[in-house]
DNA sequence: TTCAAATATGAGTTTCTGTTCAGTATGATG
DNA sequence: CATCATACTGAACAGAAACTCATATTTGAA
C-alpha cells in the first residue's frame, strides 16, 4: 500500500513530491523534538501534528501509528549515526580503540546534540532497532577482540550486556548535566579495564584523542 | 486525611482490619504483577482492580492514583530488598567483596523472583526512589574504596553511573534468558575490575561463595 | 484556462480511562 | 436483635486521545 516512488527518477523531483518530503520531514522533527522533551508515551499525535504546524488529518496521509513515526525515526537516525562512527574508526587497527572510539563518539553525539540523545534514551534501549543495530556491531567487535587475544572476558554474552547498559547510564547521566568534563575517557577506561585491558593501557588508549571523520 | 490505624494497638486485628489488610494486599499484588509483565502506563486501574477481583471504586478506598500504588510497591520492596543485602554483607570487610555481594545480591533476587525483577526493570531504573536507595548506597561504597586505595577509577561519578547501568542491563538480559549460570559472578568481576582491581583477584572475589543472610 | 489527481484540513465520531457516588453488603457493638 | 460503621459495588459521567472523512486547497499537465 506504501507509496514509494523510486528514488531512481530520472525527473527532478516536482513540487508536490517536495512538499510532501516536506511535510513529512516536519512531522518527524516535531515528533522527534516532543519524544525527546517530554517521552513517547505523553505525545499525542495532535501534539506533533501541531507543532509540525500541519493539520492533524495530515498526519495519517504519513504514518499510521504512533509506532510508525517512531520506528521511522529510529531507522534514519541510527544509520546516519552508524556511518559516522564508521568513518570515524576506518583507519584504526587496533580492537581496543575502536571499542573506546565507538563509545566515545556515541557519548559525542549524544552530547552535541541533546535531542537525539533523549530520543536514545528515553525510548528504551531494549527497542528492537537499537538492540540490533548496536548491539551487532557492539558484540563484532567483542568477538574479534576475544580472538586476537586482547580482550579477556569470563563469559562474552554479559560483558555485551554491561557495556551496553554502562553506556546507556552514563548517557543518561551525562544529560541531565551531573557528569564533568572527561567523562567520554573515564566510560571508555571503565569499559576497556572491564573487557581485560590492563589499567595503565585502558588509561593510554581511552585518552587518545578522537579520530576525525574520515571523508565519506 | 489517611487513616493509620496504630500498629501499637494492642487489641489483635480485628475482622474488618483483617480484611481490609487483605484488599490492600491483593491490590498490590495485582499492580505488581500487571506492571511487570506489560508496564506501568499501559495498566489502567480497572486492570489492576480486575486482577485483584475487586469492585473498580474499591481501588479508590486504597489509593488515590495509580502512582501512589507503584510508590507503595516500590517502598515495599526496595526497603525489604536492601535489609536482605545489609544481612549478607554484615561480616565481610573488603569493600572489594562487598560491591561484588551487592550486585550479586541483587541478580540473584531478580532471578528468584522474576516479577520484581521486571518491576524493576520495566519502571526505568530512574525512578526517584530507586534512584536515591540503591544508587546512595552504592556511592557509599564506591567512595569507602577509593579512600581506603582499593579502588582506582578515573572518575567516580562515572564509575557509579556505569556500573548501575551495566546492573540494569545485565539484569534485563538475564530475566529475557540471554545468560548462561555464571552470569552474576562474571558480571561482579567486570564491575570490580573497572573499579581498578587487578585481574585476577577480580576473578577470585567474584567468584567467593555468596554468604548466607546472617540473622536479623 | 481547465480539470483531475494529490495533498491538506479540522470538526465529528468512537473508544478508552480516570473518577465519583448513591446504594448494597458485611462486620462491630451494646 | 437493632443500630451504626466500615468496606464493597458498578453504573454513570467527564475528559482526552485516536482515528475518519467530507470538504477545501494546491499542483501538474492538457
Amino acid at each position: 500500500m506504501h507509496h514509494h516512488r523510486m528514488t531512481t527518477d530520472e525527473h527532478p523531483p516536482t513540487r508536490n513530491q517536495r512538499r510532501r518530503a516536506e511535510t513529512r520531514a516536519r512531522l518527524l522533527a516535531a515528533a522527534r523534538k516532543l519524544f525527546a522533551a517530554q517521552g513517547f508515551e505523553p505525545t499525542t499525535i495532535r501534539d506533533i501534528a501541531g507543532d509540525a504546524d500541519t493539520a492533524l488529518g495530515s498526519f495519517y496521509n504519513y504514518f499510521r501509528t504512533k509506532d510508525e513515526v517512531l520506528a521511522a525515526l529510529m531507522e534514519e537516525t541510527l544509520a546516519e549515526q552508524l556511518t559516522l562512527l564508521e568513518r570515524r574508526r576506518r583507519h584504526v587497527d587496533d580492537v581496543a580503540e575502536c571499542v573506546s572510539i565507538a563509545h566515545r563518539h556515541l557519548l559525542a553525539a549524544v552530547n552535541e546534540d541533546n535531542e537525539w540523545g533523549w530520543l536514545l534514551v528515553r525510548l528504551d534501549v531494549t527497542h528492537e532497532i537499537i538492540e540490533h543495530v548496536f548491539m551487532a556491531s557492539a558484540m563484532g567487535d567483542l568477538r574479534k577482540g576475544i580472538e586476537a587475544g586482547r580482550f579477556d572476558v569470563a563469559n562474552p554474552d554479559v560483558a555485551l550486556q554491561a557495556s551496553g547498559g554502562a553506556l546507556h547510564g552514563v548517557m543518561h547521566a551525562a544529560l541531565r548535566g551531573l557528569l564533568s568534563a572527561d567523562y567520554d575517557s573515564a566510560h571508555a577506561e571503565g569499559i576497556l579495564r572491564s573487557f581485560g585491558i590492563a589499567q595503565a593501557e585502558a588509561r593510554e588508549i581511552a585518552r587518545r584523542p578522537l579520530p576525525e571523520l574520515s571523508s565519506p
